[in-house]
RNA sequence: GCCCCAGUAGCCCAAUCGGCAGAGGCAGCGGACUUAAAAUCCGCUCAGUCAGGGUUCGAAUCCCUGCUGGGGCACCA
């Protein structure tokens, strides 16, 4: 027996199984998953018959069973990748797990156990979930992440960087998480504080792994007009936010000898060069080491104490922009480059040392921050913007607008933007600086001190330093003899403690040698997952570069907006390495992103805490996965928070067995020809799919779930109380249902789909065509305004002539009674929707 | 403090280009069916669009101001 007989010979059995009556969601449940696998209705073909479409939503971390929030999110990308199936399109729709992480650390250090066990044991559990969800993946290329086979390819992609010059390593001042142990990149850090736990974050001097991602910064955010429109216009201003591009000049100042400390130079990056006259004296960060560099020995002692001070400071503290400015006299004067004023040099610590240089001129009167240090310490105050304001030595509100430049020699007179276009080629002119662009992103710090993650597959010897591990010894496994308590955080990563792992021979001088012992940031293995499905098993690369031309980029996304910057932005920077690296041909990796919304309960995010969570699993054992699923989708448009205490997935259940019973109503035989049908719910069936195309590629899915919602109501109707059950345009009502409900109930319309005749699946029905003869109407209802209001009403053809509208109108009793002998001053004709009369 | 988004019936939400404020659902009310109830079916009620001003023949829609809610950034030179 074929292949192809056993599933028809099922999907016979499944259509029999079929009782009159009682609409059952888990006898429904039950029938069709089998069918679906035996079919491959989800794998796409990929063969360039039909164009691709890849749909991708971001992958879960496996802490537990999916959630309400899994379930709305994957609720919409399934709605687009059914939609695109039914569409023609070849639809590509792979799952996988982000699958390390810290969660999993911690739960093994609890348990005595391998991080790996409960990792796999959650993914098994979470696929299962999936699976009753009746997402339409394609199941194949399922990936982990902490898989050796994945985490191989991290690493190989990890040494490519490295080679590139795009992965460094640097000791330096980092974040620090004191209760996780491990450091931080700056994007992990919210409000000073531990994305993940909350515990203010710290300052600690550590040499660490960063990805060049600054190289980046200019194409990270010219790329972005190709995404305007596609991408969530909140998502692209937190990028261009964080990026955060500024013009302006680097200048250089001398610092003057002062006893031992010879003469040198320090760059100050300012975006108001027009200022630079205005400038009384200058500020280095105070956790800089240029300010230890600089310091006059006299001075040195303040300096030490001040810097305790600071270093005393938690992130939240230094960040309260309400504090006093502080600081300490370095005992040195710079030389502005203008005028060759002598300004003092202070540090403090509201200049900061990662951004810009680290150095700037102090301009009092035109920038709020110098000026209240100015007024802390008494330095003087000088005008050099004339906006019309008070002025700020006297009001104490710097003038940071528009206005004409006085008391700055050859600037004078000049606008902002002028005197900002002089001074540059001033300095320029005198090689004291330029015209230069600076970003706010800083390097991303990806090196973790903890254990379940991919090692860095650097080896350290003692005589040729760093030497990358070959890449035929990849992948660097993790030793799997850790467990419990040896995997708690001590400040250096675990992997330290597992000695026949860290010694090795240097690949290059076969010495001794000691593996590196950090883990990479898990947002490197999402940065490139979505490359992976496209060739899963693919052993000479991280992917296939044939594949990825064939499907990147993807053509929808689909996650949460707290992914905003950290995953989005890492994946963006991966996939221009890539296209640099020739692997792949796209810039961008997503087209389009759409944001899902949040499930609330009571108008609160669900949490443990405040013991509102909502079980999941719950509410598909009570209303069922279809009328869940339907309620994420009918709620709200997705991008809109739903709250479940305000929706009604009973209602939905109730709708789905109203539309289920239209099956067993249609008494036509399968392949009927509707032209013969009743005309008025044909109407409707074809106004439905014509509106319905447009409201789903607009991302309108509530509205789709209405108009479906009428088609279902009108065809009762057609079935009780008009043509009946046998007319043929009642039968193509309903298979039109069935392949409306197969994006957003996938059971419901699989049933429905059998009940009618057909065989499996409504996934592989084509998406209808819609006669726009038939939408027409014959008459449309034309309103007569006076004045603005309503006045009349007439019944006229659609394309009736202005003038023919015009006359109706104005022969109109009503109009006649309310212009009561008035005149008319003028008459606005909308044939054939309105008219509007304005009287004199 | 700065920036962005949103405010339409009791509630969730619709309303192409500026053209009748209402598609759908929840809740409520009434009716049919039933010995009764559930389920089902049918029908009904409900706002003038957060407030104020402007543009327009005409504004939920465009502009300005404010209020409320949500989000982002926050010593970024």
């Amino acid at each position: 027996m074929s292949e192809e007989q056993v599933v028809q010979d099922e999907a016979l059995g499944a259509q029999q199984g079929i009782e009159q009556g009682a609409y059952s969601f888990p006898s429904i449940e039950a029938r069709w998953p089998a069918v679906w696998d035996e079919l491959g209705v989800f794998t796409p073909r990929d063969d360039g018959t039909r164009e691709r479409r890849y749909v991708l939503d971001m992958f879960p971390y496996p802490s537990g069973d999916l959630h309400m929030g899994h379930a709305e999110a994957f609720a919409m990308g399934d709605v687009v990748a059914r939609y695109w199936r039914l569409k023609g399109y070849d639809v590509l729709h792979p799952i996988g797990w982000d699958s390390f992480g810290l969660p999993a650390e911690n739960a093994a250090i609890k348990r005595n156990a391998h991080p790996a066990e409960w990792t796999y044991a959650n993914i098994e559990t979470q696929a299962a979930s999936f699976k009753r969800y009746a997402l339409s993946l394609d199941w194949s290329r399922r990936l982990h992440t902490s898989d050796p086979e994945y985490y191989r390819w991290t690493q190989w992609l990890f040494l490519r960087f490295y080679e590139r010059g795009l992965a460094y390593r640097k000791n330096h001042p980092v974040n620090w998480c004191p209760k996780d142990q491990t450091v931080l990149a700056n994007e992990q850090v919210v409000n000073g504080a531990c994305e993940r736990c909350g515990t203010p974050v710290t300052k600690k001097a550590l040499n660490q792994w960063y990805f060049k991602i600054t190289d980046y910064a200019e194409r990270l955010l010219d790329d972005m007009t190709e995404l305007e429109g596609h991408w969530p216009e909140r998502v692209l201003a937190m990028q261009r936010n964080w990026i955060g591009r500024s013009e302006g000049a680097h200048v250089r100042f001398t610092i003057e000898a002062e006893g031992p400390q010879p003469e040198r130079e320090v760059t100050v990056f300012t975006t108001r060069p027009d200022t630079l006259y205005g400038a009384t004296f200058f500020v280095v960060a105070a956790d800089a080491e240029l300010a230890s560099e600089l310091v006059a020995p006299g001075q040195a002692q303040a300096l030490s104490e001040y810097q305790d001070r600071v270093k005393a400071l938690s992130e939240i503290e230094r960040q309260n922009t309400d504090r006093e400015k502080t600081g300490v006299f370095l005992g040195r004067y710079a030389v502005n480059p203008l005028n060759g004023e002598k300004l003092p040099v202070w540090a403090a610590d509201y200049v900061l040392a990662e951004y810009g240089t680290g150095a700037i001129m102090a301009v009092p009167a035109h920038d709020q921050r110098d000026l209240d240090f100015a007024k802390a310490f008494g330095l003087p105050v000088r005008a050099v913007l004339d906006t019309g304001e008070e002025d700020p030595a006297v009001s104490g509100v710097a003038t940071n607008g528009e206005g004409t430049i006085i008391n700055s020699g050859p600037l004078n007179g000049l606008s902002k933007a002028e005197g900002i276009a002089k001074a540059i080629e001033i300095v320029q002119d005198a090689g004291t600086g330029e015209g230069t662009i600076n970003y706010r992103l800083r390097d991303w710090l990806l090196s973790r001190q903890r254990f379940w993650g991919a090692p860095i597959p650097i080896i350290h010897c003692p005589v040729d330093g760093e030497v990358p591990v070959p890449d035929d010894e990849l992948p660097v496994r993790l030793p799997d003899d850790l467990r419990g308590e040896q995997l708690a955080p001590k400040g250096t990563s675990p992997l330290a403690a597992a000695e026949h792992w860290v010694n090795v021979t240097c690949p290059r001088c076969g010495g001794p040698a000691k593996r590196d012992t950090d883990t990479m940031d898990t947002f490197v293995d999402s940065s490139w997952y979505y490359l992976r499905y496209l060739s899963p098993d693919y052993t000479q690369g991280p992917f296939d570069p044939e594949a990825a031309r064939r499907w990147m980029p993807v053509a929808q996304y689909v996650g949460g907006v707290e992914h905003a910057i950290l995953h989005l932005l890492y994946s963006r920077f991966f996939t221009k390495v890539l296209k640099d690296m020739g692997l792949i041909d796209a810039d961008e990796p997503f087209a389009a992103l759409m944001n899902q919304g949040q499930v609330l309960n009571g108008g609160k995010a669900m949490s443990k805490s405040l013991g509102n969570g909502v079980d999941l699993g719950e509410q598909l054992d009570t209303y069922g996965v279809d009328a869940v699923r339907l309620t994420m989708v009918f709620a709200s448009p997705p991008e809109d928070d739903v709250d479940w205490a305000d929706v009604s997935p009973s209602g939905s259940a109730k709708f789905l067995a109203r539309a289920w019973r239209l099956g067993q109503d249609v008494t036509s035989a399968p392949g009927t020809d509707p032209s013969g049908g009743d005309r008025a719910l044909r109407a409707v069936t074809h106004r439905t799919i014509a509106e319905a195309e447009e409201l789903l590629d607009a991302h309108k899915f509530n509205v789709v779930v209405a108009k479906t919602m009428e088609l279902v109501n009108a065809t009762r109707k057609a079935i009780d109380s008009g043509p009946g059950g046998a007319d043929p345009a009642v039968r193509e009502a309903v298979e039109t249902v069935a392949v409306m409900l197969s994006m957003f109930a996938p059971y419901t319309a699989e049933d429905l789909w059998a009940a009618l005749g057909h065989e499996p699946s409504v996934a592989n029905a084509a998406w209808p065509q819609h006669d726009p003869s038939l939408t027409v109407e014959e008459t449309v209802t034309a309103v007569v305004q006076v004045a603005g209001k309503v006045r009349d009403r007439l019944e006229v053809a659609p394309d009736i002539s202005e003038d023919a509208l015009r006359e109706l109108a104005l022969s109109s009793q009503n109009v006649a009674r309310v212009l009561d002998g008035r005149g008319i001053r003028t008459v606005i004709v909308r044939a054939p929707k309105l008219v509007n009369i304005v009287p004199a």
